[in-house]
DNA sequence: TAATTATTGACAATGATTATCATTACCAAT
DNA sequence: ATTGGTAATGATAATCATTGTCAATAATTA
């Protein structure tokens, strides 16, 4: 399990003044523990289990901050453009499985210059991209062969 | 105006067994003649003007439709994820200006092999990939300067 | 340990989207 | 041009996700 997520998160979560209560442990642990992108509604089933009496809401609220503190990233799908994902430290990009789900950063695909050099010839000035990929994940391809 | 994207689009929905009706028309008319992105509602607001009588709900079917037969393109940004814009034809990608929503295609920037190299280093086959630019548009730029 | 105050859960409220249905209007065939 | 079949419309209600309110609770710190 991605103890050092957690305790990361913990850290910064309680640097910024904010409280570390029972609620919040449960979902942390959903979220650094899930290997792709989760609802808030996918959030409460599994949090639920562990917390009987966690409120929705509590979810919602949750995430707010971990995205505040950058912990977290929105991932957009075609229909499911909401789903959270644990993020990174720097630049990266996501990989997903249009099948599963499962889900991967990568780097190593910079391509600034040529950005810049689209978006000048566009007169825009580039201040951010998004890139990502999607595919079928090693599992799903072989239960595709069957 | 683009007149010849809105008779492609009629003609594509003919073509699909769809009629043309005057709710339809007014509605290919904002969303061919918009220079960015646009939400249901702003269609709506815009509809209004010159069709007083126009239900919100005839914007969304009518969204549905033009999705279906791939004549526009949704368009995913932060908080704002529901927003259309014209589609294009062949494989492009979005410029969109963060201040004002200006938006333009752009191709010319294909990299399948490393997409392709980067998927399988991770045991994925990549299927399909979305690259978005975002910056400031040149009259944004001369906004911001002041 | 006690005091402060962020956080919680229950509930209500909002906002966006989808479903239902009788009426209307498009269009192909006469 | 008229008509008939049927897709499309607008009004209304229903649904679903998200956000707001507030008294009660629990986490921190002094």
């Amino acid at each position: 399990m991605p103890r050092d997520f957690i305790d990361n998160w913990k850290s910064e979560l309680s640097k910024s003044g904010y409280r570390l209560t029972q609620p919040r442990r449960v979902i942390l642990e959903i979220i650094a523990g899930s290997s792709r992108p989760l609802t808030p509604m996918n959030i409460f089933d599994q949090a639920r289990k562990l917390l009987p009496g966690i409120g929705l809401v509590t979810i919602y609220r949750t995430i707010e901050k971990l995205e505040e503190l950058k912990l977290v990233d929105r991932v957009h799908q075609i229909g499911q453009c909401q789903t959270i994902f644990k993020g990174t430290h720097g630049h990266q990009h996501l990989l997903v499985c249009t099948r599963c789900g499962k889900s991967a950063y990568f780097d190593g695909l910079e391509a600034e210059d040529r950005y810049n050099e689209i978006g000048k010839k566009h007169g825009y000035k580039i201040t951010n991209h998004w890139l990502q990929l999607s595919g079928l994940c090693s599992d799903c391809q072989m239960k595709e062969a069957k």
